[in-house]
DNA sequence: TATTGTTATACTCTATAACTATA
DNA sequence: TATAGTTATAGAGTATAACAATA
């Protein structure tokens, strides 16, 4: 197979790729809208799954500490979470309330039974992705060594 | 297999593949960077394989058509391309002119040589890849129609 | 001195609305 | 009347810099 051959498969995996993540985003949108929540805040009700500092939430949502400030604030004033004094007592740690909790499930259900690995893929044929998809996002520990990319971001 | 195995299935499938995602913008961004062009420009030049009316630009990047003067005027201004105008005299072709075409050769190469899909797969696994991701894409003409999505956006 | 979270501010990307010229 | 591109303007999302409290 021709270096070009080579070129066009990859050219047209990575298309597909990038569509098919794009897709998933619009549907994940689609999903949290009707629930009056913009995306940012969608995902980071997602993340909390247990309470959370905001500097790790930064860290995790890849931005800066400042974002997480207004992030908090819309969550708060939604009576999603609220701020609890961490231990070190410079730490606000990110707690969901009772509705906060609820929201998370449904939201996560919703996402979940909707997906297109969900409703198009047979058991064999996500059971076939899996592999493919986990060498492709490659281990994490064993990057060439870019210094760079300590943290993802 | 439960329900809640396979969500469990489908959720790491999907994180997966936004991860890889994501990292596949990050790594295009990482090539086009040095070059001094930023992202959306990269993408329009990319595009610009034949020259094309601005309008169907916009359709195919899904944005305003005016976002897509801006972006126009910016290669312009970089000698990337030239506004031609059209048979139908309202429309102007957006044309690359030899450093454009240049660029966008570069670039191609640069972003196949390096991507992911190339780097970290077999040929056989590239070929397993496809069919499951062209199903997991999904035919565009056999959606379950939703009235909405007559264009991509 | 370094780190957490906050505030004020500014920037980037992109859209909306009103306009011109053509059709 | 409808469409292509343009202009001016506005908004969303996010960052930067300086700051207070704590380590």
């Amino acid at each position: 197979m021709s270096r070009e051959d080579r070129y066009a498969d990859t050219r047209r995996l990575s298309q597909l790729l990038v569509g098919i993540a794009e897709r998933a985003k619009a549907d994940f949108a689609a999903v949290v809208e009707p629930l009056g929540l913009p995306v940012h805040l969608a995902r980071a009700v997602l993340l909390l799954d247990t309470p959370a500092p905001m500097r790790e939430l930064a860290d995790r949502l890849c931005c800066d500490r400042s974002y997480i400030t207004s992030l908090a604030d819309q969550l708060e004033e939604r009576d999603l979470i609220v701020r609890v004094p961490g231990e070190d007592r410079r730490v606000k740690l990110l707690s969901l309330t009772p509705d906060g909790i609820a929201l998370r499930d449904r939201i996560a259900d919703t996402v979940t039974e909707r997906s297109m690995v969900q409703v198009r893929l047979t058991g064999a044929q996500r059971k076939a992705l899996l592999p493919l998809l986990e060498v492709l996002a490659g281990d994490p520990d064993d990057e060439q060594p870019t210094e760079r990319r300590s943290a993802q971001c």
